[in-house]
DNA sequence: ACTTATTTTTAGGACGAACCTAGATATACT
DNA sequence: AGTATATCTAGGTTCGTCCTAAAAATAAGT
């Protein structure tokens, strides 16, 4: 790697982490632009050309956040569905008390929770992931371009990844502790995937490898 | 009613009027409150006491938006669960090709879908209206407060009406006629609901008003 | 090594939305 | 009619976003 490009990663994570630092210790909605410019001693323009918008400083986590779901259901196993690799995953995510499902710690989710404009933002990342794992839908299982039942089936697995998505938030603001909060997300896990098996547990099966049926099951 | 009443009412009036005849003749994002002012012949705070969010001239029906499928919850006919009286309810709103499903005309769709601000502005819409649809939903099914059942019914259904929404606003962009996306809705509403009822069918049932019986089904 | 080309950063400013305040104007009350 | 209350207005500040031209830094070519 060329040296512009290796400074340009240390200009962004310097950018990144002097703003996280001050919206942290004085709210997102307090804190300006040209204050994080300051503290990153650089110009004011610089911030925004690496961050288009302000919320994106503080959320520097869009692309992972959105293909997660997505990449798992593209990666699921033989015989599986779609619902039983994504609540696979999420299992999995939460034994790992993974930031990427809320686990970020309570100033981090305090931050979050007191900011409309974070907040908002974060509505964008579930709709931005929602779409994606749709379009994985409908390829998995080449479903007409418009038909909804890809678009429904998204709609659902990704409303229960953002509302325990929330829950996990919520409760790291209230003060529980990880572990606390892991059991009590797998419990609702159960209860929020569980529920959308009379619908969608045979919905997305990914076909054993052993010579491909001549009809793909839906 | 007072005169002072009266006139609120006419002052707000022609500013909602005079935003949206601008916003479609250019756009919303080319429009600026301050032209607003000028063409409602008011001061440009005016507008803004009346309207706090720019979006808000062009989106004037958050109540009944979000009210709407709480209500027809609350309302529901004994027997009937809250998934049916919303299918109902929305097979009946497209027959009547009522608006707040989507049905607002070319110009006003194309204004919204080009417009980043309205697009998020709904999203906010759609999530207030899921709220509003949990919480009767958690009422009506005696729910405890942080069992998450009735926000993730809530989800489900809120998701179908947006979809259908979206469905809705594209297919006018794109030029259709009412008549010609009222059938197709149909039809997607049959799909988008239906494939609810697996889960859902038996979920929040109204009891039958003979005798109520000693425990309330689920 | 020096020159040229390209990319990135900088400074300075423009624009518009959102907010504030004090004073003017209009309506309601007695 | 006179006082109280609500509303509107004018003028301003702040901040995020975007623009431009010039300066600085790096890469590439000779």
């Amino acid at each position: 790697m060329g040296l512009r490009e290796l400074k340009k990663r240390q200009t962004r994570e310097t950018i990144s982490h002097q703003a996280t630092r001050l919206f942290l210790e004085r709210g997102f909605d307090h804190v300006t632009i040209a204050e994080v410019a300051v503290a990153a001693q650089v110009a004011k323009m610089t911030v925004t050309n690496y961050f288009p918008r302000k919320e994106d400083l503080a959320l520097d986590m869009h692309d992972v956040f959105v293909r997660l779901p997505a990449q798992t259901v593209r990666e699921r196993g033989p015989g599986e569905s779609a619902l039983a690799a994504l609540h696979r995953a999420y299992l999995s995510a939460v034994a790992d008390q993974d930031p990427v499902i809320g686990f970020s710690g309570p100033e981090f989710a305090r931050m979050i929770v007191e900011s409309p404009a974070l907040t908002a933002r974060l509505r964008e990342f579930h709709d931005d992931r929602e779409k994606a794992l749709a379009a994985v839908l409908a390829e998995e299982t080449d479903a007409d371009p418009d038909d909804i039942t890809p678009r429904v089936a998204a709609a659902q697995l990704a409303a229960v990844h953002r509302l325990l998505f929330e829950e996990t938030l919520h409760r790291t603001v209230q003060g529980h502790d990880n572990d606390d909060i892991s059991r009590t997300l797998t419990e609702h896990a159960r209860t929020a995937f569980g529920s959308l098996e009379p619908s969608l547990a045979d919905y997305a099966i990914r076909e054993e490898h052993t010579s491909p049926p001549p009809g793909s099951p839906m």
